[in-house]
DNA sequence: CTGAAAGCGCTTACAG
DNA sequence: CTGAAAGCGCTTACAG
């Protein structure tokens, strides 16, 4: 951008150079030491197969001799194209969504595409703020987290014609291309474990608080999977966390322990909010897993190192970001995007799960559904 | 960018519409529509004040009517200004650099700036990539993580004129205004607190095994504060991961304690490393702060929830983000920046640091540099 | 396959 | 304080 000098481009390589510091080369300057048009050098660098292999070469050369790289804010003024693509995530304070953020601009950059990158803090007008902002921006993509937005921010990329995915959930109610998992299956099937292991009296920490369309699905399976056994639960035995941090498990796994001293399985809709619930059982002297069962969901790092190491969800937040990327470039592009398959959620069974152990002295009346004599 | 339909904007608030989907206004409509010159409906909504408030009100009037938002790109192609800053750090794995991306995105955001994020994994010319990548893209500013670059990375980035900041470091010898925390006295004060505890014993887990700056200078403010004691770390009480994973503290701890049992104090440069060390340290069943003391180095969230709790040394990562826009801003639109002081690092005494055990049974006389006799 | 020219949507000296 | 006009550095129909 620097306007000011505007000498002729003088510096062939090698030769002692007095003149002033060497200003950007222009297009103008390739098509002039390659002897073609500034048309033909464009299409030279661009689309090379259209333009005659002996020309195409002399212009390559040019770009090269002149270190010419093309000027991207002209570049996407008259293409009507910036190769920018624009996300929104939560919060990067999550591993699971640095990760796919991380993979994401990975490889978009090696695609040729720029990350805008901003979060929402879970607030869903903050989200259409930044929704806004990316599409006066120009980015030719969008990537954002869930399936449930502000009502004004669909009609608006719509309006911009703005191709979008959304990812961490593997279908979209408003049709977006989804690039995630199940989630509601995901813990379905992690209930069903906790039940074969002949656990009955269930808890939920979830950080659905705040809105979030995949904590909300994840609680919903557990609600499925119990309900198959008959067991209802009550809202008092669901603490909803705005935030997933250990410090909101911790708590919720106090209070929740508290008030239902019967219950032996504490399923929690990320690792962060387990890692707080084992944390407490251990201060509070409560064994994991012999004298009741936690788990997580993410499967992030330190998911494994906790002591007993979780039972867990495992999301695949990298190959989510790459795959994320590549369907996104595929419809900017209007190639075949080929259809999406969700990924696996896989369970990891570490050791903070075990069989359900005997219900304890004082037994709880009201939440014994299963009144099977036991004790 | 809907170069197709180029409708005369019709649309009056409520007035009911048939035509096709309005095009977006461009700033020759609101001329028009404020009955102004381009000239003087760019200025009105740029430099308010040097237009004449009767007329100002009527475009800015003519702004809301049409909706108007300005074309970004037209913009910088015109003005040299993009109002993007760049942003390439080391990864967003770290916890540290999550959280001060996040509020760095924040506060530019704020302050009309948006954010290109990229990450280089650690690695120099992935930097250098990024940072080409950047320039060409036209930030206007950049920020970057630490005080050691591919050679050829400031050179390009002076050529191209673009200011530029630094993080997590409180000084330069680059001369580049630097905002963060002095990594060095950090861990001199924390190994002076451990001396003072009666710790002789002494080893490092550093990820100094890929270039890193900010862990070098942790590792520096070790050695100098047991140097003052007369102690001297050979290399293989130092372990040097290349990233700061809670497995590689584990893996370090395992190797360093079998190698010199007689250590009693483990610094680590980071609090993953910690946990890692933590973790380990209790499945070998070594009493944690009893038998030897760990630090850690970050104040990450998940420091305060092992078990013991991590002594470490707090870094102030949203305040350094926020810092870094504000300051970069500053030099970008040439406002006095004001001088930057370092961030304090404070020391946070937990439960995992206590005074030193007595020397352990089988005596190693290599590492018994102090020959005090005890048995 | 190549070139001359218009155009992308703004900003900003330059006059008035 | 306001306007006419040139210009930012590219791309892309349109002819040839």
């Amino acid at each position: 951008m620097d306007k000011t000098d505007k000498k002729t481009p003088s510096q062939r390589k090698g030769q002692a150079d007095t003149s002033p510091p060497p200003a950007r080369a222009k297009l103008e300057h390739v098509a002039r030491l390659a002897k073609v048009s500034l048309a033909t050098a464009s299409r030279a660098i661009n689309q090379p197969d259209i333009v005659r292999p002996e020309i195409r070469e002399r212009v390559l050369h040019a770009v090269e001799m002149l270190d010419y790289t093309p000027d991207r804010m002209a570049k996407a003024l008259s293409s009507g194209r910036t190769h920018t693509v624009g996300a929104v995530v939560p919060t990067l304070g999550n591993a699971i969504f640095a990760d796919g953020v991380e993979a994401l601009e990975a490889r978009l950059g090696a695609r040729g595409y720029t990350l805008i990158l901003s979060h929402s803090q879970y607030d869903p007008l903050r989200e259409f703020r930044q929704i806004r902002a990316m599409l006066e921006y120009g980015v030719d993509g969008l990537v954002l987290v869930g399936d449930s937005f502000a009502p004004d921010a669909l009609p608006l990329i719509r309006h911009h014609r703005t191709p979008l995915v959304t990812t961490y959930v593997c279908a979209s109610r408003q049709g977006i291309p989804a690039i995630g998992i199940d989630n509601r299956q995901a813990t379905y099937r992690m209930a069903r474990y906790l039940i074969e292991l002949g656990h009955r009296e269930f808890a939920v920490i979830a950080n659905t608080g705040l809105p979030n369309d995949r904590s909300r699905a994840r609680l919903d399976g557990v609600l499925d999977a119990i309900a198959e056994e008959g067991i209802r639960l009550p809202p008092d035995r669901i603490f909803e966390a705005p935030l997933p941090s250990i410090v909101a498990g911790r708590e919720a796994f106090r209070r929740l322990r508290a008030a239902h001293p019967s219950v032996t399985a504490f399923l929690c809709t990320t690792d962060a909010m387990a890692v707080g619930a084992v944390a407490e059982a251990r201060r509070e002297g409560i064994r994991v897993p012999e004298d009741i069962s936690i788990t997580g969901f993410d499967d992030v790092e330190i998911a494994a190192e906790t002591d007993p190491p979780l039972t867990t969800v495992n999301v695949p937040a990298s190959e989510i970001g790459t795959v994320a990327a590549d369907q996104l470039i595929a419809i900017i592009e209007g190639a075949p995007a080929g259809p999406i398959s969700p990924f696996e959620a896989k369970l990891v069974v570490r050791g903070s799960t075990g069989p359900a152990a005997a219900p304890v002295i004082r037994k709880r009346r009201s939440s014994m559904r299963r009144a099977s004599g036991l004790a």
